[in-house]
DNA sequence: CCTACGATGTGTACATCGCTTACATTAGGA
DNA sequence: TCCTAATGTAAGCGATGTACACATCGTAGG
């Protein structure tokens, strides 16, 4: 593409280090994301980079705020109009399915340690919550939304990753799926055993 | 203290490099846990924790097993003998403490990309799976253990994670723990708002 | 046209890191 | 007492993040 013109300035170096730092992730997810990995995949000197990303935390912060925008997309498209928990639960999955899909980037948006106040990240991450709050309100109208929006993306989040940690069985995505789905109902399903639980006396 | 003998032989490294492991990230979780550094605060050649750890991964998992004890030890002194609802509520807010006060070994146990099958952390996860289980068969005799407890500790690893990310409000102690109670609360109470749901046509 | 400038990429350099290999020291059993 | 294995040291390789000076290029003003 830009290997024809090959002149000194390569464009758009700023989009191809993104597209370098993706394609390194899902080549070898086990691998750290390294910004002179990045010049090089972007056919650039390994200093280039920092023309456009203050240093490697900023580069890690933009493939992070690139990959909520997609987590978004991908949950929205799991289910464009959900109304029933069953419709909940399907997007449950999906979140999962990504992170596991994903497990590079998925770390990369969540366990790397980087700048939280990056704006970036902040409205990416914002939008996700405010996501999740609608379908909740959709869902469970009766419910507090705050509360419950939080149980379940703290419910989701931990399952996707329990599953990466390999805590959990991963085996194929149909068990996944299966697992998700049960955690998820199960939630929906506790509380008329609490009836029965009169705190007997252990020990 | 071994500093009075300074041998040639240190004594006890390997716990040594432990020890400074542990204070290295308490000193300053953001930075990466180097096997130098640790070396450094031991009072010890670069490359002498070589002799008891194979690379900068055994230790890594040394650090974490070690983590994962200190997690069961924690917990258990939240509440010795759980028996209702309330005791498992407070058991996920010390889960939650536990990540928010120890915020780099949290990560280290959970978050770093480490060998998943080291014998140490497999055994110390599979501890505290057995434990999560033990007390959700206590608390919920009725219910499918299995699903639970799988639920049950995804969401509270959940919590913990958006809060140490700081998805969440994580101001003051006393914030969070309402926050977790109220998550753990709403996961016990959703199941009567199920009812009024009737899959209204969503448009 | 051409020239100076700002933006962008290059080259060099340095400190740190993980890890390997060869060597030094010591403790403890023969 | 001496030998051996365990343990720590020294030196070095390749890689990384980052700072700095320099090269190159598109472009606006003369």
């Amino acid at each position: 593409m830009s290997q024809a013109g090959a002149s000194y300035h390569h464009g758009d170096l700023r989009a191809a280090c993104l597209r370098a730092a993706r394609e390194l992730l899902e080549e070898d997810g086990s691998a750290a994301l390294s910004l002179r990995a990045v010049a090089r995949r972007a056919g650039v000197s390994p200093t280039a980079p920092y023309r456009h990303y203050a240093d490697r935390d900023a580069l890690v912060s933009a493939v992070a705020a690139q990959g909520y925008r997609e987590l978004a997309v991908y949950l929205a498209a799991a289910h464009p109009a959900p109304a029933t928990p069953g419709d909940l639960a399907d997007i449950a999955v999906a979140y999962v399915r990504f992170a596991l899909d994903r497990p590079a980037l998925f770390r990369v948006m969540f366990a790397e340690q980087c700048d939280p106040t990056s704006e970036e990240r902040v409205a990416a991450t914002a939008a996700i919550w405010e996501y999740v709050r609608g379908i909740v309100r959709d869902v469970f109208p009766d419910a507090d939304p705050e509360a419950l929006s939080t149980t379940v993306w703290a419910l989701v989040h931990g399952l996707a990753f329990l599953h990466l940690d390999g805590k959990l069985d991963a085996s194929t995505p149909e068990v996944v799926a299966a697992q998700v789905h049960t955690a998820v109902n199960a939630l929906f399903a506790v509380s008329p055993v609490l009836r029965e639980v009169t705190a007997p006396p252990a020990g």
